[in-house]
DNA sequence: GCTGTGACTTTTT
DNA sequence: TAAAAAGCCACAG
C-alpha cells in the first residue's frame, strides 16, 4: 500500500490504507494498532491506526473488531454498537474472547509484515 | 494554519 | 509489579 502512485504525498490518505489492510485480515484473527501502522511505514502513527477505525464505524466492509491493541485487548469495545459488541463478532468469527481479551493471541496474531508480505 | 485530540506504545517512576 | 508520563502524528474544527 503505502502511497499510491499519482497521487501526491500531500494527498496521501492514511485512513484508507488503514481500512485496506484491515480488509484483509483473515476472519477468525486478530492484528494490532502497532502492527498496521508499521506495516504502513508509520511506526509511530499506531493512535492514527484506532483513530481510523473509529472513522470506520460507518463502514461495514472494515472489520474493525479484528483489530486490538498489542496485549490482544479490546479496548475499543465501547464505540461498537451495542446490538452488535466487538467480542461477539469476534466469537462468532470462532477467537475466544474472555473479559475483553483474546485467549491464545500470540496464534491468533496476525501481522501484515509477515503474513502479506 | 494553529490547536486539540485519541480504539496506542514505550519508557520512566 | 503497577501506575504515570511522555512520545507520536494525521485529522477535524
Amino acid at each position: 500500500m503505502k502511497t499510491k502512485p499519482g497521487r501526491g504525498k500531500h494527498d496521501y490518505r492514511f485512513f484508507e490504507d488503514v481500512y485496506e489492510v484491515v480488509k484483509l485480515i483473515p476472519a477468525g484473527r486478530v492484528s494490532t494498532y502497532g502492527a498496521i501502522a508499521r506495516y504502513l511505514g508509520a511506526a509511530r502513527s499506531a493512535r492514527m491506526v484506532g483513530y481510523a477505525m473509529n472513522k470506520c464505524m460507518d463502514r461495514p466492509d472494515v472489520p474493525a473488531h479484528r483489530v486490538v491493541n498489542r496485549n490482544g485487548m479490546l479496548t475499543g469495545r465501547h464505540h461498537f454498537s451495542p446490538e452488535f459488541p466487538m467480542d461477539e463478532r469476534l466469537r462468532r468469527e470462532g477467537v475466544q474472547v474472555v473479559d475483553d481479551q483474546v485467549q491464545e493471541f500470540e496464534k491468533r496474531f496476525w501481522d501484515p509484515q509477515r503474513e502479506l508480505l
